[in-house]
RNA sequence: GGGCAGAUUCCCGAGUGGCCAAAGGGGACAGACUGUAAAUCUGCUGCAAAUUGCUUCGGUGGUUCGAAUCCACCUCUGCCCA
C-alpha cells in the first residue's frame, strides 16, 4: 500500500489541489513540504498532535518536513473557523509560546541531519515594508474572490477587521518565501485552512509561474460534528503539565462509540488490518478499542512508561486494583481550621471541586464518596491523622477521584 | 463623518423601577440506567462562616428610600448612508 493510499484510507486526506502530481510527490518521497503552527497558546494540542503524525508518516517516507512557528502570522490571528476576533498577543507572549512549540515538536519529528527544519515566519514577515509588499503581492489577491472564501463567511455576519482580513495573505506570503527559499512544494494543513493554502499556491503560479501544491486533512470531529480535543476546562494539551497523562488517557478512554474506530485511524500508527479488526467488534467489546486508542496516544505523547501508569491508575479505579498510580493531593496546615477540615475543604483543597459551593452541592447530591463510602453529610470532618490512617481515596463523580495525603 | 440597533450569568436569550442571583433553552456537573459509550429520566448550575450575607447585567458618574431597568458621558459591536 502506497503512502498516499493509507493516508485516504485512514480518513486523514480531505481535499487536494492535484491528486495525481501529489501522489507522485509523497509516495516516492520527493516533497518538501511545511505545516504553519500560529502559536496561540503556550503548548500543543489534540489539533496540532494530528499535524505532526502527518509530518511524521511523510517524514518516515523520505519527504521532507518543514514546521513553520507562527512567529509572525501570529501576530495578526487566523480568522478561519472564528466567530469572533482572536486576543491580540503581546510580542513576548509570542515569542515564549514559539520556543514551547519548538520543544514540543522536537520530541517528534527528527530535525537531525537535515530530515526536517524548523522556521519562523517572523523572521521575514515582520520586517516587510508596507507599500513594497502591497506592491509586491498585493496585484494578485482579488479582494472580491477572498470575500466569497469559506474561511471568511461566518465572519460576514460578526464582522471582520482589516488585520484579520490579510491573515490570508501572510500566509500565502509565507509559502511563496519557502518555495523560493527551500523549494518547498507542498503545504499541508486543517481542512479550514483550504482557503489559505490556495492563495499560496495562487500567489506562486502569478509570480513565479511555477507549481506548488496543497492538501488538506480532515479535522477531527466527533459524532455530533464538533472539534474533538475539547473539554470543559479547554483543550486536551500535549504538555503534561498543563493536561496530565492520566487525563489525556481519560480523555480518549471516554470517547464515544461512534468515535474510537476514527480516532485510531487518524492519529495512532497502528497498521490498518489491526484497526479493520476491531471494525467488527461490537458493544462493550468497544470498550477493549477504547482502551487500546487511549493507551497508544499516551505512549506517543507521553511515552510508554507514563502510558502504562495511565492505564494502571485508570484499571484500578474503574475494575478495583492497585491504586498506586493515583493522582494525589496534600493536605497542609493551611488548609484545616481549628485542626480539622471538612469534607466540602478536601474537594476544594484536591481540586475535585472549584468552589466549597460546588462541594457542597455534589455532596448533596450524593456524588462524592471516601473509600468507596457515600458522603452525605456535609458537615462531616476529617482530622489529619484520619486522613492519612489508611489510604484515603476521595472521589468525586465517577471519573475524578484523588488519594488524600495530609502533610 | 451622519443615522439606526445593540452589549445581561459558561453560551444563546428574556427582563424596561422593588416580587431579580435575574425566565427559557443549550452546555457543564451530579444521580438512576449502563460498558468509564450513546440515548433517556431526575436534580443542579454566582460566591460564602448559608433559613442569612456579599458580589454581578459593557464602563464611569448621576436621579431615587430602592437601578439590569431612568438620565449623562464614554468604550465596543452590527446595519444603513457617505
Amino acid at each position: 500500500m502506497t503512502l498516499y493510499d493509507e493516508l485516504v484510507a485512514r480518513g486523514l486526506i480531505a481535499q487536494v489541489t492535484d491528486e495525481d502530481e501529489i501522489k507522485d510527490l509523497i509516495n516516492e518521497g520527493k516533497a518538501v513540504f511545511y505545516i504553519g503552527f500560529d502559536p496561540t497558546a503556550d503548548s500543543l494540542h489534540v489539533g496540532h498532535f494530528m499535524a505532526l503524525c502527518l509530518m511524521k508518516r511523510l517524514q518516515m517516507a523520505g519527504n521532507k518536513p518543514i514546521a513553520l512557528i507562527g512567529g509572525g502570522t501570529g501576530m495578526i490571528g487566523d480568522p478561519s473557523g472564528r466567530s469572533d476576533m482572536r486576543q491580540m498577543m503581546t510580542r513576548e507572549t509570542i515569542q515564549h509560546n514559539c520556543d514551547c512549540f519548538k520543544k514540543q515538536m522536537s520530541r517528534f519529528i527528527d530535525f537531525s541531519e537535515d530530515k526536517a527544519l524548523m522556521v519562523n515566519n517572523a523572521d521575514w514577515l515582520l520586517d516587510l515594508n508596507y507599500v513594497e509588499l502591497l506592491r509586491e503581492v498585493g496585484p494578485h489577491f482579488s479582494v472580491n474572490r477572498m470575500l466569497t472564501a469559506e474561511c471568511y463567511k461566518q465572519r460576514m455576519e460578526k464582522g471582520l477587521s482589516f488585520l484579520e482580513f490579510n491573515y490570508m495573505i501572510m500566509q500565502s506570503y509565507d509559502f511563496y518565501v519557502l518555495f523560493q527559499k527551500y523549494g518547498c512544494n507542498m503545504q499541508f494543513g486543517g481542512d479550514d485552512q483550504w482557503s489559505n493554502m490556495l492563495g499560496g499556491t495562487e500567489l506562486i503560479r502569478r509570480k513565479l509561474g511555477k507549481d506548488a501544491y496543497a492538501m488538506t486533512i480532515n479535522l477531527l470531529l466527533n459524532s455530533e460534528g464538533k472539534k474533538m480535543g475539547k473539554t470543559q476546562s479547554g483543550a486536551v494539551w500535549l504538555d503534561p503539565d498543563k493536561t496530565s497523562p492520566f487525563d489525556f488517557y481519560q480523555y480518549w478512554r471516554n470517547v464515544s462509540d461512534n468515535d474510537v474506530l476514527k480516532c485510531l485511524r487518524m492519529l495512532t500508527f497502528l497498521p490498518l488490518e489491526q484497526i479493520n479488526e476491531m471494525d467488527h467488534w461490537e458493544g462493550s467489546q468497544l470498550n477493549e478499542a477504547k482502551e487500546i486508542l487511549a493507551y497508544e496516544l499516551t505512549a506517543l505523547v507521553h511515552g510508554e512508561e507514563e502510558a502504562k501508569k495511565a492505564q494502571e491508575g485508570a484499571r484500578a479505579l474503574f475494575s478495583g486494583g492497585n491504586a498506586a498510580n493515583m493522582p494525589t493531593a496534600g493536605i497542609t496546615e493551611a488548609d484545616l481550621r481549628d485542626g480539622v477540615i471538612d469534607i466540602m475543604g478536601l474537594l476544594v483543597a484536591s481540586k475535585l471541586c472549584p468552589t466549597r459551593s460546588e462541594a457542597r452541592r455534589a455532596v448533596e447530591q450524593g456524588g462524592v464518596t471516601v473509600n468507596g463510602e457515600k458522603v452525605t453529610d456535609i458537615k462531616k470532618v476529617y482530622t489529619p491523622e484520619e486522613l492519612n490512617a489508611e489510604e484515603f481515596i476521595l472521589k468525586r463523580g465517577k471519573k475524578k477521584f484523588c488519594k488524600i495525603i495530609a502533610e
